[in-house]
DNA sequence: TTCCATATAGAACATAGTGTTCTGAATGCT
DNA sequence: AGCATTCAGAACACTATGTTCTATATGGAA
């Protein structure tokens, strides 16, 4: 007979439960409106057990960003150095299809700022990383790298909002088409070689 | 002689030190974490002053946006349809160049969130609506124009961001061509005649 | 089963911030 | 000199946070 929860499995349930209600109040009234009382009034959870598991309702919506994580490590070590610049944007459209409403939580008119300078910082250290390490080193860009690499996270992150403020009437991989349309033009003449 | 001051100047002086404060303090603390105490405390100014003005320091806040509605009001009236694409980005850069210190309050790392949907309905808007009038009616887009409209939006206000987060170490004129010339080949392949 | 460590619930509390209301003082205009 | 406007500051009710306490439930091991 299997046991129906052990000790690690409740924790990992009360913390589901926890980032389930962030995620389903952020969608109806915005992040910044959710207070910890409606947390845990939603998730059926102790004030004590909250302040137990997260330091304070960012803690928890970080929480549920951890699995970005993973996907930007698959790429670095699955995805060759000429496909990174697109496979990147493919995995990232896919996963937040998978997952619509915590990036919408995440991503989405209610609640940005928290998250995303976070992801801002990851996504940016990656694409500069894969520009810098596939540019040719003889020749000058036409523009500063650090701006190039801004305008690709900005495409991203722009589409990516978009889409999820508008309920995501496209699929990931035409969402990807676009990104992909949209940039390869100035990636070509601006930066040759890449 | 002339008076030092009349009822209406002291209004607009104490707006003034008040919008000054937050600025201030948002720039050094950040958006969220400035409290309306911290602000008339810096400003000098009672409790009862601050909600006499304003609602709440959102109020306050949006009251440094207001300028901005001048800028995109003489662009309708001035610019070319045909330059506006291009008119509107070197505008709003000298104008953030020019108050350095709102504009990183506002759309800095520290404060994203409630001023920045109101920009990006604003400039989403013009940029639709001179697309729009601009796009030759027989041709097809390769792409839906909301996703373009997107795509511009995104490019400018993440070289913005990016521009007032580095310490505006270009020029404004700098940063618009470097907007022109990353969004350029875009417009030229996906949106041909525009 | 019995026992123990761990998770939990919930109440009470101190602290901090918000926005309102009241009183009284200062300021500029006529 | 008198009046209306604008201001400062205190007191207050309210909401939310994060901590501490006590007590209860739960799963795993003897």
């Amino acid at each position: 007979m299997k046991k129906k929860t052990s000790p690690d499995r409740q924790v990992q349930r009360t913390r589901q439960f926890l980032l389930n209600a962030l995620v389903d109040l952020t969608v109806e009234k915005g992040y910044e409106k959710v207070t910890v009382q409606d947390i845990i009034d939603r998730a059926n959870v102790g004030r004590t057990t909250f302040y137990s598991h997260f330091q304070d309702k960012e803690d928890l919506l970080l929480s549920g960003f951890e699995k970005l994580r993973d996907v930007f490590d698959d790429l670095r070590s699955e995805s060759p150095l000429e496909k990174s610049l697109w496979d990147f944007s493919l995995a990232l459209f896919q996963h937040a299809e998978q997952q619509r409403q915590p990036f919408k939580a995440l991503f989405g008119k209610q609640a940005r700022g928290v998250v995303f300078s976070l992801f801002q910082k990851t996504l940016v250290a990656y694409l500069k990383e894969r520009l810098q390490a596939s540019f040719p080193k003889k020749k000058q860009p036409l523009l500063p790298l650090d701006v190039f690499v801004q305008y690709l996270f900005s495409v991203f992150s722009g589409l990516l909002t978009w889409w999820l403020d508008n309920d995501i009437s496209y699929s990931a991989e035409q969402m990807n088409e676009y990104y992909r349309k949209l940039t390869e033009p100035a990636i070509q003449k601006l930066l040759p070689g890449v």
